[in-house]
DNA sequence: GGAATTTGACCCGG
DNA sequence: CCGGGTCAAATTCC
């Protein structure tokens, strides 16, 4: 599955290159500010954030192309159009190429405040109706509705901790018409209960500009980040089942269009600790290993207000199955 | 008794 | 006006 053939994944991508490159310009304007740094390191800085913004315009020009020849088919994968049509994938007819244009589109016209992609999950026969489909976070439902044309309900599930600790991030679960053992889960907003871990990505980023010098840099500080994650675990929330699930589910995919082996059986190896530590919610998920479908997540909302929160959000989250935890918060 | 779920009502955008 | 999304009271579960 070449993920990086969807438009909005490679948005994803994208927002994390310009976020950088928006970190890099504050910190220029802070050493113009500071008359004890040489000009010099402006100037390099300066280099840095332009060759930041040229690989940002590259992936556009590479992005708009692969829109356009992007065949995207025999894949669970369910795009993400955004709004409250987002699951209405039900719309066999419809050719990948038109999916595409509706998900920019969307990725435009929606509220920027509001992350949003979507992903499928098998489940394995065995498994109950409505398992809400453990992802790592804990969810609270809060409505369920029957959406027209479908032939399950949706259930509208929220964070958890949204009055605890105010975090606003919700999803949807659906189950698929086509195959019923397909649930179509859609994620929308960042977790802000995991302000730590967030934070923690955000210095990542800032540390590892000052290294970048060439057009590589975004694919360094995508696997960096990618690498430096399980380092730093939140303290709070401490418990066997979801520390370093947490921080090892943080993931950047390198602007190469191909995810690196070693992330995948990372993957896979965290998912083997997930299934042996966690017992909390194991009756939540008989879909367990088989039905683990990375299906390819995609946000089709971009936040703009607090790119690195968000952008951990996103990438992290993106290139996990729906299973696998990113947050270790208590239940 | 507190937390989670259910479900009808309501809100709001298209 | 319609339909998706959310609210909140009632109900169920632990």
């Amino acid at each position: 599955m070449d993920r990086s053939s969807n438009g909005c994944w490679d948005l994803t991508k994208l927002l994390a290159v310009l976020s950088h490159g928006h970190e890099q310009t504050r910190q220029l304007e802070a050493h113009l500010d500071d008359p004890s740094v040489h000009h010099l390191v402006c100037k390099s800085l300066a280099r840095q954030i332009e060759s930041t913004f040229q690989t940002a315009i590259s992936m556009v020009v590479e992005g708009s192309r692969t829109l356009t020849r992007t065949n995207n088919t025999g894949t669970y994968y369910s795009p993400p159009s955004g709004g409250t049509d987002s699951l209405q994938s039900k719309s066999p007819d419809r050719a990948p190429f038109e999916d595409d244009h509706e998900r920019m589109e969307t990725c435009n016209k929606r509220k920027i405040s509001a992350l949003r992609w979507t992903r499928q999950v098998r489940v394995c026969p065995a498994g109950g109706i409505e398992e809400p489909l453990v992802d790592g976070h804990s969810w609270r439902k809060y409505g369920q509705k029957d959406i027209l044309g479908a032939k399950y309900p949706r259930g509208y599930y929220r964070c958890t901790h949204r009055n605890s600790r105010g975090c606003l991030a919700t999803k949807q679960v659906q189950r698929s018409d086509e195959d019923p053992f397909v649930m179509e889960v859609t994620y929308r907003g960042a977790h802000t209960c995991t302000v730590k871990h967030e934070k923690m990505v955000g210095e990542a980023i800032s540390l590892q500009h000052d290294t970048d010098i060439n057009s590589q840099q975004n694919n360094d500080l995508l696997l960096q980040l990618h690498k430096q994650a399980p380092l730093a675990p939140k303290t709070d929330d401490l418990n066997s089942k979801g520390q370093i699930l947490d921080s090892s589910s943080f993931s950047f995919e390198p602007s190469s269009s191909s995810a690196p082996a070693s992330c995948m059986q990372r993957h896979d190896s965290f998912i083997d600790s997930f299934m042996l530590a966690r017992t909390s919610e194991m009756n939540y998920l008989p879909l367990s290993r088989c039905g683990v479908s990375n299906y390819g997540a995609q946000e089709t909302e971009l936040a703009a207000n607090t790119p690195m929160s968000d952008m951990d959000f996103c990438f992290r989250q993106g290139d996990f199955g729906a299973d696998f935890p990113f947050d270790g918060s208590s239940f």
